[in-house]
DNA sequence: TGATGGCTTGATATTTTATAACATACAGGG
DNA sequence: CCCTGTATGTTATAAAATATCAAGCCATCA
């Protein structure tokens, strides 16, 4: 997705009205608070840490305090708008926030952009892991490194 | 393997036994340091944070600073010793020192203990996904949650 | 022997990431 | 309007990790 030249403000936008949409259905509340912070995580084509979305978030203003900034994206996390990405310390807008999930990704090492994969087949396989070593599946979370098409070219 | 009774020392003991052989073939240096840290780690059943290693280190000597540790780590993580355990900025000690590998787990969330997958179908599963997503493959990490068979019993 | 160079560890300081605890604001139902 | 629960503000601190420079150790080779 993010190796082709495309209006990324679209996303932005589209990824803010189905959040809005989503929230109202579950009677969620989609506070400006919440919406900017998740304006800002789409804004950054890659994964973004929390204390830069708080810089951001800041400019201007009175700067704002970290657990702002936690709380906002404790919320979208839980409401599957934002991942996590464990082995950077930062998150990335969900690319299907309508069904919640856990999200499986690539990473480039080069340019650092992440590709979530929704296949489900990659789930079964790793829900199936689980219950072959005796455990009941909650979540998980799948990070490969590798290096994208784009950059190899 | 942890959910049943034995003598652990004995898998320390091993571990700290095949580390010192890998690392005479390697011609890499464990070090007292090295081997002390690795003895720590796998003393405790379930993944360790560096500053508890840390704590564990500095007891009756003077306190060492947390560089030291997390060289250590570094070297041992490197040389496949110790695994380390993203959604809980923790290391465990590997079940399979002899081949550098990627560990993918199970990590119990009543217990806390975790089991390592050594499967190769699930390796070969994620290897498969970055390529199909065009990606050239480095390496990943995969860190499922449940709740272990003894747990539920 | 003892000078050299490379790796390892020590030591100090700081950065980065995240949360605890308590106060204030604010929206919606009674 | 008041009460209640949720959200945000504020201050402080905890937890995790790294940058930087100094000192020690040890193999080797002139």
């Amino acid at each position: 997705m993010l190796n082709n030249k495309h209006d990324h403000s679209v996303c932005v936008e589209t990824a803010l009205e189905s959040a809005q949409k989503i929230c109202e259905e579950r009677e969620t509340r989609f506070t400006p608070l919440r919406r900017r912070v998740l304006e800002l995580v789409w804004s950054k084509h890659e994964p973004i840490t929390a204390y830069e979305v708080l810089d951001m978030l800041s400019e201007g203003k009175k700067r704002v305090a970290p657990p702002t900034v936690y709380r906002a994206l404790d919320f979208l996390v839980e409401e599957g708008f934002v991942h996590r990405i464990e082995s950077l310390n930062s998150f990335v807008g969900c690319s299907d926030p309508a069904h919640k999930h856990q999200g499986h990704f690539m990473i480039c090492t080069k340019c650092s952009n992440v590709t979530e994969m929704n296949e489900q087949s990659l789930h079964n396989v790793i829900e199936n892991a689980a219950k072959e070593n005796g455990y009941s599946y909650e979540n998980s979370i799948l990070e490969i490194a590798g290096v994208c098409e784009n950059c190899r070219a």
